[in-house]
DNA sequence: GAGACGTGGGC
DNA sequence: TGCCCAAGTCT
């Protein structure tokens, strides 16, 4: 398809997109729904996550906060804790933020139109777009990562998929082929497209409804689209943590500040080695200078690699005893001692997750009861 | 407008 | 193993 597309091509293209969409569409928790907080909390969730990862937090997320107000008076422990795993927390709290503001002004009701939408905490172009048309029939086109591979394939178009500045662009291509109709199926038909059929490597021509549209297909072109913006080199951190324990086998968590990087989650303290510090010498100073400890002896139990959005890190993990005497000097931070059987009932990040099953070893090996 | 912000699956 | 990436939003 050239562009600007015929109002024939147009009307093709929906009608055999839609009928594809209604015969094939996978059978989603939020596709049995059409209760707008259910779609809302659905769409928040699968932003940049895979629909496989997003399914049983979803299921476990609406069992537990089945409707806005709930979500209001949620306990932000046992809210963090639904959380744990899918990444991106800011979401999160945007969305306690957005439950609370729409109970105490809008009786605990989503605005139906996208714009009311559009200036609520965590909701931008794609969500105000996406809540509006498949709750409400609002006709506002969404734009994510599958709409703009697929126009991108679909007219060859040159614009880099992966900068904010084409995003204008893919929007009104994307607005023209909506269905004013059903923009709602519409705009989930596009969607299906692009993560069933027009993948990023390897798309399924051959299974495309639209194939007859796509001019990176006509020009054996799929592998060159959609172009993308050679993305930086992210850099690299050795990183020491410490496992403090007690002589009942407590073990020394802290909480990370609200704000930033994995708000509120619980921890093991440590940080990054500095310049050509050893991981057993940084993981000293920043207990030291996280919680006033002053550890001794440290004893590395693992070693494990993460990759963050922006850095990646290889995190050792030590473990050491305290004395009760020593204990004394713990600074007044957010802390607590809690048995290891515990860790599973609290909020971790990932990188300390990856550890667990070395610090299960090490109470096992040591006799420690849970 | 570029950078911050997570994670796990696929190849 | 390491890199790419997925239903984005905020600053």
């Amino acid at each position: 398809m050239h562009f600007p597309p015929s109002e024939n091509e147009i009307s093709t293209f929906r009608t055999t997109l839609l009928q594809w969409y209604q015969n094939t569409k996978r059978d989603l928790p939020w596709r049995r729904t059409r209760d707008p907080y259910a779609i809302w909390v659905s769409e928040v969730m699968l932003q940049q996550t895979r629909v496989d990862t997003v399914i049983p937090y979803y299921e476990a997320f609406m069992e537990k906060y089945p409707d806005m107000a709930s979500l209001a008076r949620s306990e932000p422990e046992a809210l963090l804790k639904s959380w744990e795993g899918l990444g991106y927390y800011k979401r999160l709290q945007n969305l306690k933020k957005t439950a609370l503001f729409l109970t105490e002004t809008n009786d605990a009701r989503l605005p139906s139109d996208f714009q009311s939408l559009r200036e609520l905490p965590g909701i931008g172009d794609y969500i105000a777009a996406a809540v509006s048309s498949i709750a409400f029939h609002g006709k506002e086109a969404v734009v994510d990562g599958n709409v703009k591979r697929v126009l991108a394939r679909l007219f060859t178009d040159p614009a880099p998929v992966n900068i904010s500045s084409s995003h204008r662009h893919f929007l009104r291509h994307a607005s023209l082929l909506l269905d004013p109709e059903q923009p709602g199926e519409a705009n989930q038909a596009l969607m299906e497209l692009g993560a069933m059929v027009c993948t990023p490597a390897r798309p399924s021509c051959d299974g495309c409804p639209v194939s007859f549209s796509c001019e990176a297909l006509h020009t054996d072109n799929t592998r060159n689209y959609p172009v993308r913006q050679p993305k930086k080199i992210i850099p690299f951190y050795p990183v020491a943590c410490a496992v403090i324990v007690n002589e009942r086998f407590d073990i020394l968590i802290t909480k990370r500040p609200e704000t930033g990087m994995l708000p509120g989650f619980w921890e093991f303290p440590g940080g990054r080695c500095e310049g050509k510090e050893s991981g057993m010498d940084a993981c000293i100073r920043e207990v030291f200078e996280e919680t006033g400890l002053k550890i001794e002896k440290p004893e590395k139990i693992c070693t494990i690699r993460h990759a963050y959005t922006h850095f990646r890190i290889e995190m050792s993990l030590f473990i050491c005893r305290i004395t009760e005497k020593e204990r004394q000097n713990l600074k007044p931070i957010e802390h607590r001692w809690i048995p290891h059987g515990e860790l599973d009932t609290l909020a971790f990040p990932a990188a300390n997750r990856k550890c667990m099953p070395a610090l299960s070893a090490w109470f096992q090996a040591h006799n420690a009861s849970p």
